[in-house]
RNA sequence: GGCGGGUUGGCGGAGAGGUUACGCAGCGGAUUGCAAAUUCGUGAAGACCGGUUCGAUUCCGGUACCCGCCUCCA
C-alpha cells in the first residue's frame, strides 16, 4: 500500500491525497440512474470513470477493503409518466429497466458495485432522516409536503459556489407559496391515489429527489465516507442538498470526504440531443457492431474531468488498437502491474496518461505487463473478448490464397492472387502475406458474408 | 443575469516552470511479386494580449471564443 492516490475535490477544489477515514479500507458512493428507459451513452461515462476508480481501489487497498455504493431510483415521476402511458405495473418497468442496465453495463466491463440498493428499499430510512431534520429545526411540513429550510444551513451553496441569494435572484423556478425561502427544496411530497405512495407522519406521499442519497450512503456507509461520485451536472441541485441533508442530520456535520464530478459528453462534437438525431443508448452502439470494450476504450481516451466528445473516428482507432494489443497478449498470462500505470491512475485518474503507458508496454512487446496492467483499467478481460476473433474457420482461403500464390510466383501471372486478395480485402479482411506465409485477419468491419465463394 | 470549466501539433489527447508525451494520420528508408503487417527514422503545438521569472505551453491578470449548470438530463 505504497501508492497515495490523489484524487480533485470539486468540494475543496484541490487535489488531495485519499486519506481513508477508517485505515485501509475505502468507502464510495456514486450516483447511479433513474430506472425508466436504456441508459445513454452519457450516463455510461461515470459508470466507466468510477468503475475504473473501483478497480484501482481494489487493487491498492485489497477487494475486500473497498465498498462501492450506487444506487438504482426506482420511485419518479419519470416512472410514474411511464407507467400511466403503458398500463404497466412500475415493479415491472423498474425490474426490467435494472436488467437493461446490468447488461449494458457489463458489456462494458464494468464491475458490480459491492451494493446497488433500490430507493424504494429504504423509504423507512429516509422518514427517519426527515423527521429528525423537523426535529432539529432543519425542516418543515406544509400542506402535505416536507420542505428542506435551506436558509438553516449556513454552507448551503458552497460546493457548486453559489450563495442563497444568488441563487434566488436568477432562479427560474416557480415558487410555491408553501415556502418559506424560494430555494427551499422538497424531501416528501404527497401522492394521489393514483402514484405510488408510503405511509407518513405527513400523510401518504413519496420522497423528494435527493433524501434518498442521503438515507442510502448513511445506511450502507455510515454517516461518513471517503468519495461520492457523480457527474457534474448533478452538483447542482442535488449533491447540494444531499450534503444540506446529510450534514444537518449526522451529528459530526460531516458527509462525503472527496467529491468527484465527471465532464459531460458531448457527440461529434455536438450535445448529444434527441432533436439533433445523434442520442445514443448504450445499446445502440452495441448493436451498431461497436463492441463494449472499444466504447470503453473511447471513454479513458479522455480526463473524466474534461468534456468528452464521442466520435466514429475514434471508436475506429481504439478498434484497431485493442485488435493489435489482443492478438499481442493471446495466449499470455498477466504478468505484475506496470508501475507506470498504477501511478498514472493514482494521479487523479489520468487513464489517458495510463493509455499512453499501455502503448508502451506494447511497444516493448511486454505481452504478461501489458494485459495486466489493461486489466487493471477493465480492458483486455476474456470476457469482453471475441468481438475480435472471425468465428468462421478462415483455413480454406488460407490455403487457396497460398496456392495461387505459390503457381504464380511460376509463372508470374499475379492476376488470380491480387483477384482473390481483393476480395478478401472486400470482405474486411487484413492479408498479410510473406516469406514464411499467408495470413488472414479479420479487420473493423470484417463480414463473413461477404467472403469469396471457393469452388 | 449568476456560478463553474475549457481553448495544446493535420486529428485525438496527457504530463511537467527549463530536457522526446503518447496514439492515429503524413513523409523518408528497409522489407514485399504488388500490397498489408512489421521495423528504423522524421517534420509538426500550446487562442490572443500583458505580467512574474534567468527562462512559461506550464504560474498570475485581462480579452475573445466554446461548453456546462442554474429547467428532478450523468
Amino acid at each position: 500500500m505504497t501508492t497515495t492516490i490523489r484524487l480533485h475535490n470539486t468540494r475543496t477544489r484541490q487535489t488531495e491525497d485519499l486519506v481513508p477515514l477508517i485505515p485501509g479500507k475505502v468507502r464510495m458512493y456514486v450516483c447511479g440512474p433513474t430506472v425508466y428507459d436504456r441508459a445513454h451513452i452519457g450516463n455510461a461515462r461515470p459508470v466507466v470513470v468510477f468503475d475504473t476508480l473501483f478497480r484501482l481501489l481494489r487493487h491498492i487497498y485489497g477487494a475486500e477493503h473497498v465498498t462501492y455504493v450506487r444506487n438504482f431510483t426506482d420511485v419518479d415521476d419519470k416512472i410514474n409518466a411511464k407507467a400511466a402511458q403503458t398500463g404497466r405495473p412500475i415493479r415491472d418497468i423498474t425490474d426490467e429497466t435494472i436488467g437493461w442496465y446490468h447488461a449494458d453495463m457489463d458489456a462494458l466491463g464494468a464491475l458490480r458495485p459491492t451494493h446497488e440498493p433500490r430507493a424504494t428499499e429504504y423509504i423507512g430510512a429516509m422518514i427517519a432522516m426527515i423527521s429528525d431534520l423537523i426535529d432539529r429545526g432543519h425542516a418543515y411540513a406544509a400542506e402535505g409536503h416536507v420542505l428542506f429550510d435551506v436558509r438553516s444551513y449556513a454552507d448551503y451553496g458552497k460546493l457548486s459556489g453559489r450563495s442563497v441569494d444568488d441563487m434566488i435572484a436568477g432562479a427560474r423556478v416557480e415558487v410555491a407559496p408553501y415556502k418559506r425561502d424560494p430555494m427551499d427544496f422538497v424531501l416528501w411530497k404527497p401522492s394521489d391515489d393514483t402514484l405510488p405512495g408510503w405511509d407518513s407522519p405527513w400523510g401518504r406521499g413519496r420522497p423528494g429527489w435527493h433524501i434518498e442519497c442521503s438515507a442510502m450512503s448513511k445506511a450502507l456507509l455510515g454517516e461518513t465516507f471517503d468519495i461520492h461520485g457523480g457527474g457534474i451536472d448533478l452538483q447542482f441541485p442535488h449533491h447540494e442538498n444531499e450534503i444540506a441533508q446529510s450534514c444537518c442530520a449526522n451529528h459530526s456535520g460531516q458527509f462525503a470526504n472527496i467529491w468527484m464530478h465527471n465532464e459531460m459528453l458531448q457527440v461529434e462534437g455536438k450535445k448529444m440531443s434527441k432533436s439533433l438525431g445523434n442520442f445514443f443508448t448504450v445499446r445502440d452502439l452495441l448493436d451498431q457492431g461497436y463492441p463494449g470494450e472499444v466504447i470503453r476504450f473511447v471513454y479513458l481516451g479522455t480526463h473524466y474531468a474534461r468534456p468528452m466528445d464521442w466520435t466514429h473516428e475514434k471508436a475506429t482507432q481504439a478498434e484497431g488498437t485493442l485488435r493489435k494489443w489482443r492478438a499481442l497478449t493471446k495466449g499470455a498470462q498477466p504478468g505484475q502491474v506496470a508501475d507506470a500505470v498504477v501511478a498514472a491512475l493514482a494521479g487523479d485518474l489520468n487513464t489517458a496518461g495510463a493509455l499512453a503507458e499501455l502503448h508502451r508496454l506494447a511497444g516493448e512487446g511486454d505481452a504478461a505487463g501489458l494485459l495486466a496492467s489493461a486489466q487493471l483499467l477493465g480492458l483486455l478481460l476474456p470476457e469482453l473478448g471475441g468481438w475480435d476473433e472471425a468465428g468462421v474457420d478462415l483455413a480454406p482461403w488460407v490455403n487457396r490464397l497460398a496456392g495461387l500464390r505459390a503457381e504464380a510466383m511460376e509463372t508470374k501471372n499475379f492476376a488470380p492472387v491480387d483477384a482473390l486478395k481483393t476480395a478478401l480485402m472486400a470482405a474486411g479482411l487484413e492479408v498479410r502475406m510473406s516469406k514464411a506465409g499467408v495470413e488472414l485477419l479479420p479487420g473493423p468491419g470484417f463480414d463473413v458474408g461477404k467472403l469469396p465463394v471457393l469452388e
